[in-house]
DNA sequence: ACATAAAAATGATTTATATCATATTAATTT
DNA sequence: AAATTAATATGATATAAATCATTTTTATGT
């Protein structure tokens, strides 16, 4: 388990300059923010916020790791995406019913920052650039969201787990070994059983596309991974 | 094939204002907008704007109705929304490489009206009840998105097209019988193969839940689709 | 260090859905 | 009106992935 440090961080713009969103706000703005925020400190596998309930805060996780999913009619999981730090999780509910759509658990222990929604949304309205940067966080995370679903309806096995490797690797882990995620999480991610996930990361292994040691998934041949994808 | 007025619209207020975001801007934005538009007549079956194609404008169908589909890596098609008359079509690319990540293509004789994108977003910019009317649209088809997308990962194929269903009866046709879709298009809204498709469309049939006459579906038992949905 | 729980692994079996092949019907075009 | 094309329908068959049943390994808590 990551040991984080757990003194009161009391200061936000260490946290904010550190996604190039914030860096568009000006001290007054940035103040404002401050002081509409709460730290809250979470366990591995403990819920940063439940899908359904009201969505009061925005959620900046400014330490550790967390998941964004969907949680579906008969308890099967959906993951949207996987969440680092700095990254805003509003959701779109915090503009049509002010409830969460997803719900966010943290994979590591987390330190999480909690930002008064309206004090957020008056921050965008009132600065235009911010809003459109927001707009276009939000806009990425479509695209990538719409690539997801195409490759989830579309892709076989294979295809759908080298994606979900690519991924891991390039969006979340900027290049490192792929950590705390399990095999239900990567399934979760792709839309398969635990059981086929796990044949599917066994023939990866066996072909030496990937390896693991001590819980790390490491890429070592990402062309064959990526032909995979290509060809699922 | 639906016959629609080729006379040209010369003021875009009609339109404009029948779609609530509009009733937004004051008379000089609109003059901007209506002085930054063309409009162009489609046949049934041709394609409005192409994926990949560079994002120049925004789309509204001003008259007819269109699909928002995603080509995928082999051919196959999913559908992400059909498009009703007023309806902004931007696209998540407009704020970040200005590039169309969908396809729109009439379903109907259509007329729609291309509006300079910059344009666009530069009344964003300037009117910030605008600009938060245009993130609670693009929230509210995000939404849509997500449900449709645990929708086909995790529902059997009657849950998918009773859905589906669903949404073309209450969302598009406002409670009026399904036109203009075809087999083929409710299997690229739910992911299944068109013979798939076409078999759970006439156990529906059997079973009294939906009726067609000249091409119209009409929903005679709502319940027992929601039942399917539910179940599957 | 031991007990318990969680995650990963594996094989056998089932099943939902796709694929393939072909026929029928309806819609366009010439 | 005939010819062509597109959409719908249908049955037989194949197959990818899920399900089920256990086992082994790894992690976590007492």
């Amino acid at each position: 388990m990551v040991d984080i440090n757990k003194k009161k961080c009391l200061e936000c713009r260490h946290c904010f300059r550190r996604n190039v969103l914030f860096e568009l706000l000006n001290d007054k703005e940035l103040d404002l923010l401050n002081n509409n925020r709460t730290e809250v400190f979470f366990k591995k596998g403990e819920i940063i916020f439940k899908q359904g309930s009201p969505l009061t805060h925005i959620v900046i996780i400014s330490e550790g790791l967390g998941k964004n999913y969907i949680e579906g009619p008969r308890g099967k999981n959906l993951i949207i995406s996987i969440v680092q730090p700095y990254l805003i999780n509003g959701g779109p509910g915090m503009y049509v019913d002010m409830r969460h759509h997803s719900s966010l658990m943290a994979l590591v222990d987390s330190r999480a920052c909690f930002i008064d929604v309206n004090i957020f949304k008056e921050v965008i309205r009132k600065n235009s650039i911010f809003a459109e940067e927001f707009i276009k966080c939000f806009s990425e995370s479509s695209i990538h969201t719409f690539s997801q679903f195409v490759t989830l309806t579309q892709k076989n096995m294979e295809g759908r787990i080298a994606e979900a490797l690519l991924y891991l690797k390039n969006d979340v882990f900027k290049n490192g070994s792929i950590k705390y995620i399990t095999r239900q999480e990567i399934a979760d991610l792709t839309g398969l059983t635990k059981e086929s996930t796990i044949r599917v990361m066994k023939e990866f292994k066996n072909e030496c596309v990937i390896d693991e040691e001590d819980k790390e998934i490491t890429i070592l041949n990402e062309n064959a991974l990526q032909k995979y994808a290509d060809l699922g």
